[in-house]
DNA sequence: CTACAATTCAAACGAACGTTTAATCGAAAT
DNA sequence: ATTTCGATTAAACGTTCGTTTGAATTGTAG
């Protein structure tokens, strides 16, 4: 029994268990990953009963989904209607594809900023989403954001008439890396010496320059593909 | 007698089962992660005993890091080596991105070839380790990657002399993302409709593909960061 | 062969895990 | 006041985890 059906009767009182476990699981889960965070860990930090987690949301695998699904709906949603917005108030123009990636990542941004919408830590989470081997987070990805991809994707089709579709493909793909890694990288690599600056706390920042740097990778010209497997050795020689 | 500190008997038998366990931990953490795979299901899959992992290893965490060392140290120093040579056969001139890029991606990509040192799964392995939030590993790829990056950073900065440290820390950072997230989510996201093609397996063509990609990036203009702060609402207006 | 150290082995350790159970609570509905 | 039912609680479930132990086995040098 899910029980989260409401009686018709007035609007009743927020579940705040519900919410606790919520905000609780989504700081954990980021900072220790999916598996090594247990629900004891999980309940004891949002101050509630172990049984409280099964009782509401089904199972660690369920709650983590819920976790996931609580800002990335919202986000996924704002960014098509950015988009659609966009491009009606273009026509009979087609969008640019610094258009096109302002409405990825504006509302993307929105997020990072809004502290009452977890914030950074939800893209940092997010982010390591992308790179979880287990199966259900994969498939919950997926599902996630295949309207969202195809959409984008025929946007930046239309954007860039001369680019291969399979080259367009790939151009997503390193996009969409970039974008997770940059996000979920932002204190798990400042290790790394000279690498990544302090500053990494504005995101702000960050997605302005991110953002340009893609722009010029996807706009390039198509790469010549036909003198491949000859790095065996030796020096490459320089196109230039 | 007494000080026989060393056997001097030097050549000892290979100790197969070292290596039967690296390899099937090599691939289960490939495929399941850090967490989620349990010595139990490593030394099943080597056929070697439960105890073996802790007898010849110490711990878990210390079979994870020999199993990146055993493919990581060797690939840093190929690319410290070949940017070496490099550029001592351009002097007195100076490195362009290109070549420096081809530095970081060529031993990659002779790694992902080879399969006899773990092919394209350890370049899987490898880009999930980035992402992993436990702390040991971290720390492992902090210290195994500062040298390498310090130095790469450096013929960057020579290569574009213009573009401000800071923003060239950025784009490097961006492009490790790219990279690793590329090598990690070979078949993590072609799940995700539209978005991987199905011949991800050819890491020779994604690679040539990634470069020209990153190199754009890298080369573009220094983006104009004055104007922040104003995404509020509304759409962007477009500088073209 | 004997002695010794390195390695393998079966078995068990305590701890922590996700989940389930059954009793109890609190507040509307009867 | 009693019923009702979703929500909470303490306790325990069975399983699996990484690690340790001590004996058995192996390989090698004296």
């Amino acid at each position: 029994m899910v029980g989260n059906v409401v009686p018709i009767a007035q609007v009743r009182r927020p579940p705040v268990t519900k919410d606790r476990i919520l905000d609780a699981a989504e700081a954990l889960f980021m900072e220790h990953g999916f598996e090594a965070t247990s629900l004891r860990a999980i309940t004891a930090a949002a101050g509630v009963n172990l049984a409280a987690v099964n009782y509401h949301f089904g199972s660690k695998e369920e709650l983590f989904q819920a976790v996931l699904s609580r800002r990335l709906d919202p986000m996924n949603l704002e960014r098509l209607d950015l988009l659609t917005r966009l491009e009606r108030e273009a026509l009979p123009a087609t969008l640019g594809c610094d258009q096109i990636l302002s409405a990825m990542f504006i509302p993307a941004l929105r997020l990072a900023r809004d502290r009452q919408r977890g914030g950074k830590d939800f893209l940092r989470l997010l982010g390591r989403a992308y790179a979880d081997p287990a199966p259900f987070i994969r498939k919950f990805l997926a599902e996630q954001y295949a309207v969202m991809i195809a959409r984008f994707k025929a946007a930046f089709g239309r954007a860039l008439p001369d680019l291969p579709k399979r080259e367009l493909s790939w151009r997503l793909h390193f996009i969409m890396g970039a974008l997770s890694y940059t996000l979920a990288g932002t204190d798990a690599l400042r290790l790394i010496a000279e690498l990544a600056p302090a500053e990494t706390t504005n995101d702000e920042l960050l997605l302005r320059r991110l953002a340009p740097f893609l722009l010029a990778g996807l706009e390039s010209p198509v790469p010549d593909l036909t003198e491949v497997a000859h790095v065996r050795d030796g020096a490459p020689r320089r196109p230039r």
